[in-house]
DNA sequence: CCCCTCTTTACGGTTTCCCGTAAGGATGAG
DNA sequence: CTCATCCTTACGGGAAACCGTAAAGAGGGG
């Protein structure tokens, strides 16, 4: 089983349990944080100390607080663990149950697994971290099928979340179009923006943009 | 202490670590439900047997799945234990931090504490339990003032949430207007319902229906 | 009863969205 | 080079939102 296991989790009341089910998997050494960028500053103490972790588990969304810290997510984590240590596994355990959310994590980020956080998702865990240890690449929580994941939603690029989450913010067309000019983002004509919030009106089957930006909140997009 | 306390909580992981808090505070009957359902029957059967519950501890949201369920949210549940049980003591822990949904729980559900998931939530809400036992009224985590919820937000009743929903689903003016008819909803005038968005754009400071929803959203109003 | 006030509704002008059509520009194949 | 195709942008007309003004209706006090 994994010697020395990383715990990355703001919340108390789960991280006791992860702990638990660590322990009752035998881990010898585990270790948690409750900031982001206080798990990254433990990755690299471990390197240098030539001690590196085996395993990291990791949820996607902290809490922000008074504290002001560089890592603000789970993405962000693991995206800036990956570069110093790259081979290290990592399973990702979260409420978040987007699978546009999901894939990208898989395809970006090279997770090893992930868990959803939910009714019976302890044992869910334990479960993957005993196949992750096994070295299967692709594993999800029994709540998830791949299949999901795969299909996916068609091709919504950080270019559409732009314009969308400009939308949010109350942005008319010209203000986005005058935006992405200063940005150098292209297209950025009314016309092309039009267009592209057209085609996720069709795709995500809203009326008007009020109701494509419910939608995108709905899915977690913005 | 408190001799028997229900725990109503979706997710394993959490429910595991209060039942522990529950144990070492020398809780003799600990029982859990992970459907609000569940609970409302077991709230019920103990009163039937004799043998009461004492304490409430209970999350706000509840994952859907497969299961059809009558109570879907903490809320409701609450509402529906007060009636058959009105003198039990009742404490929410949630992730949830929105004064306006807060406030309504202690004017509205009449809860006497309020404990925020977070980095230090178990030893809070120990402390929580200890003091509703005692008997103090009001409890908040000490991630949250008092002073916050009072000033909470002006007056946004049922009546604006309704008209939020049915934006964030695509009607437009006339198609509120026609709904809020069938519904016997009034006022239902156009002109009502656009003075009334703007009174809730002006207050929330939204720059048009979209930034308005973007922000209702956000808010957790729907 | 009338007057005052507040609420609800109606109306009109401007802005923005919405949607179809089409012109201009880039790219690649033959 | 020419043609076909795709992408970007422009334009125009109708629908909906936006915003100010004002009329109609409801309720309360004197």
């Amino acid at each position: 089983m994994f010697k020395k296991v990383l715990v990355a989790e703001d919340f108390d009341s789960i991280s006791i349990a992860v702990e638990k089910a660590l322990e009752e998997l035998s881990v010898l050494e585990i270790h948690h944080a409750k900031y982001c960028d206080d798990a990254f500053l433990k990755i690299k103490r471990a390197i240098l100390d030539d001690a590196p972790y085996d395993l990291l588990v990791c949820d996607l969304s902290f809490k922000t607080d008074h504290r002001k810290n560089k890592l603000n997510s789970g993405d962000e984590l693991i995206a800036a663990i990956k570069k110093v240590q790259p081979d290290i596994k990592t399973i990702v355990f979260s409420i978040e149950d987007k699978s546009f959310r999901i894939k990208s994590l898989f395809k970006d980020l090279g997770i090893n697994s992930y868990v959803a956080k939910g009714r019976n998702s302890i044992p869910e865990l334990k479960k993957a971290i005993q196949r992750v240890f096994n070295d299967e690449t692709i594993v999800l929580s029994s709540e998830l099928s791949y299949a999901l994941i795969k299909k996916s939603l068609i091709d919504i690029e950080t270019y559409d979340i732009e314009i969308l989450k400009l939308l949010s913010k109350g942005y008319i067309l010209d203000e986005i179009s005058a935006e992405f000019k200063t940005l150098e983002i292209t297209p950025n004509g009314n016309s092309s923006l039009e267009k592209r919030i057209n085609r996720l009106k069709i795709y995500l089957k809203a009326n008007n943009n009020v109701h494509l930006i419910a939608i995108a909140k709905d899915l977690g997009l913005i």
